[in-house]
This record gives C-alpha cells, structure tokens and sequence, in this order.
DNA sequence: GGCTCGTCATAAGCAACCCTTATGACCAGA
DNA sequence: TCTGGTCATAAGGGTTGCTTATGACGAGCC
C-alpha cells in the first residue's frame, strides 16, 4: 500500500487537542501523556511531513495555515478509526450483549459504523453485537430472536415483520477512468448489459441478486467476466482495469469522488434498492434498539 | 479522543495485502518486512481487536469473516490516509514544483485530497504544489501565474477567466441530534434565521460570506452565537450542542451519516454554491493541470 | 510411503523508539 | 523584577518490534 509519511493515530489525535486547547502542555494533560511527550510528538510528525505544522509561543500554539489542513484532513482519518473501532467493539461483544444486530453486508461495511460511533456517544452502555450476514440470514436471525434488530436490502420487506427503510442504494455500473464507455453518448440498453460480461460478486450476495433480478427479463446473461468476494474486491478489480463491473453506489463512493471510476448511464432497468431496518411484527423494539434505529433514521437517506 | 484499539496504519496494511495475496509470507514480503514480523504484526492487531482475523492454514491464510468486515473499514481507513498523505505531498512541494495549485480552503479540506491521490496513481511522476487560501486570493494567485490552476467557490466566476463547475455544493443549517427544530413541521423561513443566533465561520471565510449574501435582503443579522475558524470546529461546536449553524454540505457529510447532526429545512433562499475550476482566460492549460482538471471533472458533481 | 516445498509459529538477540522526570530558556503580565 | 505560564532539551529506563534461525505441520508428487 503507498501511504507512506502517514503520522500515526496519536499524533493526529494529539494534533486536534492542540488545535482544540490551543497549548501543548494542556493538550498532552487532556492526551494522558507528559509535556515532553507530546512536544516530541509533535516535532516527528512535523519531521516527517516536512513543514511545521504549530506555531510555538510563550503564551501557546495555534496552527499554521498548513496544520491547519492537516487538521482537517487527520478529522477524516480518525472518524474513520472511530467507525472501525465502533465496528470492531460490536464484533467483540459477543460474550456480555446488550444488543445483538444482524445486518446485511453492504449495511454493515457502509453505514452502521458510523451509526454506532453516534450510539457509543448518546449512549454510552449500550453493547452491540453485530452479526453480518445475507439478507435472507438476516430475516431468519431477527424471526428466531437471535438478533433484536436486523438490517436487509433488497426489495421485498421479509414476511412477518415491520420495517422502517433508513437508507437507499443504487446499484451501479462502473468503468475504470479512460474506458471507452465514459465517452459514449446515450446510455447503455439494458439488453447490451446483460450480454456483457462483468465483473460481480459472487451468486450468493444481495448485490448479484438485485441485478439479476432488475435485468429478469433479459435473460440469460452473458458469464461474469470475475467473481469476486467482496465489494473492495470488486472495486480494485474494475479500477485496475479488468473492465465494467456493478457495484453498490455507497461502496463506489470514494472511488467515484477521486474519479478512479466512473459511473455509465443505462436505462431500461430500476437499479435503486432500499436497506430497511427490520423487528419482528408485535414486538416491541427495546430501549437500546429504538435508539439505534433512531439514529440510522436521523441520517440522511441519500 | 476517542479511537483506542484501533491497530495502527502498517498493520492494517498489512492486513488487506494478505486479503488480497492470500498468504502472510507473500503479504510480509510486498510489504517489505520478514515473514515473523507480519506474523507479529496480524498477531498483535488480534489481541487488541479480540478476534481472530484470519484462518491460518499451511495453504495459506484467509480472511475470517469479522476479518473481512475490518478489511472493508480498513480500506476506508486507509483512503483517507493516503488523501492525507496526497495533501501533505503537496503542501511539502514548494521547492521542485510542477503544478501549482491554489485552492479555497472548501476544496482544498474535501476534495482535492482524493483527486491528489487518483492523479498520484495515473501521472506519478506529476508534483502538486497546493496553496490554501480564500477566493479572492486564489483568483489573484491565479491571474499572477502564481498559480496554474485554482479552484473557487461563490457565485460569480472572477473575471478574466475561463472556469469549469467540478462540484456544487450547499450551505446548511445543522443542529446536533434532538434538536427542537428536528421535530419542527415546515421549513424555517428566512427571515427567522437572519434574526438567530447561529454557530458560524469567522467573516472572511467564503461559507460566511455566502450566507450572507443569499440572506442579504434579511439584513440585518443577529450576531453570531460563536464564530470559528474552521469547519471542523463549527461541527464539533454544533455537534456539542452550542445550537444551530451553519456549515457546508461537504463539511457536514461524515456527521450527518452519523446522525450526529440533523439538517433543517429552510426556505426563502439560494443555499446552493457552485465550486470552480478557473485559469487565465487565454492560456493554454499545461498538461498536468489539463490533468488534474479531467480528474476533478470526472469525479460526481453532486 | 516418503520427499519436497510451501505454509505459519517460536526463539533469541539486538536496535530503535518512546515515555518519564528533571531542568532550563523564554515571554507576558503584575 | 518577580511569578506563572509557555515549550525545548537531556538523561535514563522499559518496551516494542525487527531480524535471522529453526521447527512443526500439511499438500502435492513422484
């Protein structure tokens, strides 16, 4: 992997206290470590990235114009650090839970890490314990009671249960930056889809299913150009050139907001899906599940 | 801050080159250390997480599933430090510049980062040299041949210029989770917001300024509830529950998937902001700039 | 069945790093 | 000028992490 001439964790951590606190020492008092400590930190992560990143004075230290952007930039960074931790808590509460979820995969890659950052802050006891698995897993975990909340995509609501949509997807046909379909005029046909051999996940996933299911009519389908495990997988593949590959639009984000990939137009099939929340009918939800589903519908629905 | 047990930047790494060789040997050896030290390192990173993260057999090691989940957060975790890392390159590059780039602080935070590092990966050999500044400074920078390419954001495009729209953006009024205004009925109008004390960013900044000017027919305003000199402290300070703010769509991204923030309606007003591209009217764009500009233009303007 | 090659884990020695306490230089305000 | 705050430097100690060398184990192949 290239990024090299990262600071660490800490250091960026140290770096938002300062700029927080405007001073070293206080900053370091908040971080848990001496004065000497955090000064040191500080001059290596500035020693690394080669420009100074804090103004020293007699009275305090405010940041550079160009801490500043690092600042902001290392805000990213450990919101991400957040939401795997958050993620990893809830995979490691499996002994004492408070809380068991079952989510789909695209849910629980995407969109309940930072969920769960937002629940560890309003609700600091609350344990969750995520289960990912396929959404047909899922409807069985919540209908067993093994799991008090469950996330699915796909577009029929499981049988018996009440559901409550908190975001939406699309899936989305993507090339490599520079292929040849991000110079062609109209969209693609969905006939000409199904006919082309792309790059998938596997048979077994909501994904693979979902596009099966919108281009039914169209069948059968030309072989799967790879057949790749995870969506990272999949975006790698098609990034590296493998050719036209379909993807769920939240996995695609970051790809597509650094221009890696891009998105072809198509028409004849409805690719947009809804990721519901899903509790057993009559049952009441409890304290601790209302409030993550309160939290997932705060959030935008996209 | 908060992030504890997270593994660090390398073992994470390491971590998605064994997903991706399948085997800990082969990851050790791309990553450039011995076959033990990456068997420490994967061993390390399961005692903090408290799970296994990969099935060892003597065919090789694969991802446990909770090991895929923290792969998928990892890649995440890992994009935001190679943006960083992208920035920081090109706030180090004052020296051996090739392209300088002057950008509003708005672009500069959320979206040049990305695009520094898709034009990292398809012209390596490409050296941006990034100036952070207010429009108005970058359309001068510009103009002066300070600067071969900038980006700005506002209303009108600086004269003299040629420009291309690479985004939009939109200015929003947030209040942190369980606001009172969360549970309002109809959108607040105009009026009502010029006369409230809102968090806001200090009066030279272009988020201000564009406030400003989409509510000028409601002068005068109330003071500011705080004033702040970046976006990530308007977030944190609203988040915190200093009251409502304002701050732009892209700055409010990450907490608004959270759910730690909530947008409020508004009507009465124009809150939409183009970002520009922009270069002398009459020159020619050199080919790394020509570069960077097909990056941004191919990234989702939103 | 035994050989070989690949896997990963363990052990021992060594180097680097980081943290802590103690101290000094410097500046602002009383 | 004195006091209280800032941050940097120095010396010592403990921990971590690396490397090389070796061992255990399983798969595939004669």
């Amino acid at each position: 992997m290239f990024p090299d001439r990262v600071p660490d964790l800490a250091a960026l951590g140290l770096l938002l206290d300062v700029a927080a606190t405007g001073s070293l020492t206080r900053a370091a008092a908040e971080h848990g470590v001496s004065q000497p400590a955090a000064s040191a930190r500080i001059a290596g992560m500035e020693r690394l990235l080669g420009f100074p990143v804090l103004v020293r004075s007699s009275t305090g230290s405010r940041l550079t114009p160009q801490g500043a952007l690092v600042a902001d930039w290392a805000r990213d960074l450990l919101a991400s650090a957040a939401a795997l931790d958050a993620g990893a808590a809830s995979l490691r509460a499996d002994r004492d839970v408070r809380l068991p979820v079952a989510a789909s995969l695209t849910v629980a890659e995407h969109l309940l890490p930072r969920w769960l950052v937002t629940l560890a802050v309003e609700h600091p006891d609350t344990v969750v314990s995520l289960d990912a698995m396929n959404s047909a897993a899922v409807a069985r975990a919540v209908l067993d009671r093994g799991a008090d909340l469950g996330f699915v995509e796909g577009p029929s609501v499981p049988a018996g249960m009440h559901s409550r949509t908190v975001a939406r997807d699309r899936l989305l046909v993507v090339v490599p930056a520079g292929h040849p379909w991000t110079r062609r005029r109209g969209p693609v046909p969905a006939a000409e889809l199904a006919a082309t051999r792309l790059v998938h996940r596997e048979p077994a996933s909501g994904t693979r299913v979902s596009w099966e299911t919108a281009l039914a009519a169209h069948a059968p389908f030309a072989p799967p150009l790879l057949e790749l495990s995870s969506a990272g997988a999949v975006r790698s593949a098609i990034a590296a050139g493998a050719g036209p590959g379909v993807i769920s639009s939240l996995a695609a984000e970051p790809d597509l907001a650094g221009g890696r990939l891009a998105v072809v137009a198509v028409e004849g099939m409805d690719l947009e899906r809804r990721l519901r929340a899903v509790w057993p009918r009559g049952a009441r939800l409890t304290g601790a599940a209302q409030d993550l589903l309160e939290i997932a519908l705060r959030a935008p629905r996209r």
